[in-house]
DNA sequence: GCTTGACTTAGAGCTTGCTCTAAGTGATAA
DNA sequence: TTATCACTTAGAGCAAGCTCTAAGTCAAGC
């Protein structure tokens, strides 16, 4: 697969795709003879979990030492998943605050649409 | 209530209340005869609900039209309305696709856990 | 054999959202 | 009254995460 199919397939910009590549956040992918990348089934499934763990905003960084950690082999079982742990708790933290959020812009919501809208101050109680 | 005070209360810097404020993303605070800012109720609201928001991942942009709007009066009722529509879709939005990577992080630690994890192109498929 | 066009790399540039610096003001304490 | 210290503004600087540019390579079609 080449670097223009891969970047429609998963919505990533071909710029993106070397981008991801050179920072290490994906492994090298694979090349034909003549150097030109060519994404094989292991190349795409990198993408697609990254593409997942970014849109949720997992940063970089950790990420990428993920996939180092994954390179290492076996010996880097433990730290893999003591990250992940550290990501997934980061994640259920934010979801909990976006959660609330999300529950306060519909009682806005709601508020415009009974016309029942006070001043902002009065408002922000919830 | 001082910059500092307000700062400590919201735990946002002075710079970012400053420049919240400079922006437009809450309205003009109050000042002493000195030109001091002096937050009030109204003001500490405000900060609270843009904080709020923004931890939300809420972008800027679209928070300093909804303040805009706001000190247009009740005339621009509707638009505010509108733009907490849209944004609480976005939210939503991406609420649904943080839950389901924190599923699939779930499941990568359950299978650390259990010692099955498979090489990553195996384990793509959550 | 020459042109076209997608690919390559290295590195500069851009956007968002702060964060810091510089220069200045003004109220309080010694 | 003079030093201190928190405040003020305007604007520069910074970090993350892309995105774009320049210069070059290579395979395929005319």
């Amino acid at each position: 697969m080449t670097i223009t199919e891969v970047s429609k397939k998963y919505e990533l910009s071909a710029d993106t795709l070397r981008y991801y590549e050179r920072i290490g956040l994906i492994p090298t992918v694979h090349r034909t003879s003549s150097g030109i990348r060519d994404y094989l089934e292991e190349d795409c499934n990198w993408v697609e979990f990254i593409k997942c763990m970014r849109s949720s905003g997992l940063p970089i960084e950790a990420l990428i030492e993920y996939v180092t950690l994954f390179q290492e082999g076996d010996s880097s079982v433990d730290a893999r998943k003591k990250l992940l742990i550290e990501q997934r708790d980061l994640l259920a933290i934010k979801l909990e605050a976006m959660q609330t959020t999300l529950e306060r812009l519909n009682y806005k919501i709601k508020r415009y649409e009974n016309g029942l809208m006070l001043k902002e101050n009065k408002l922000t109680k919830l």
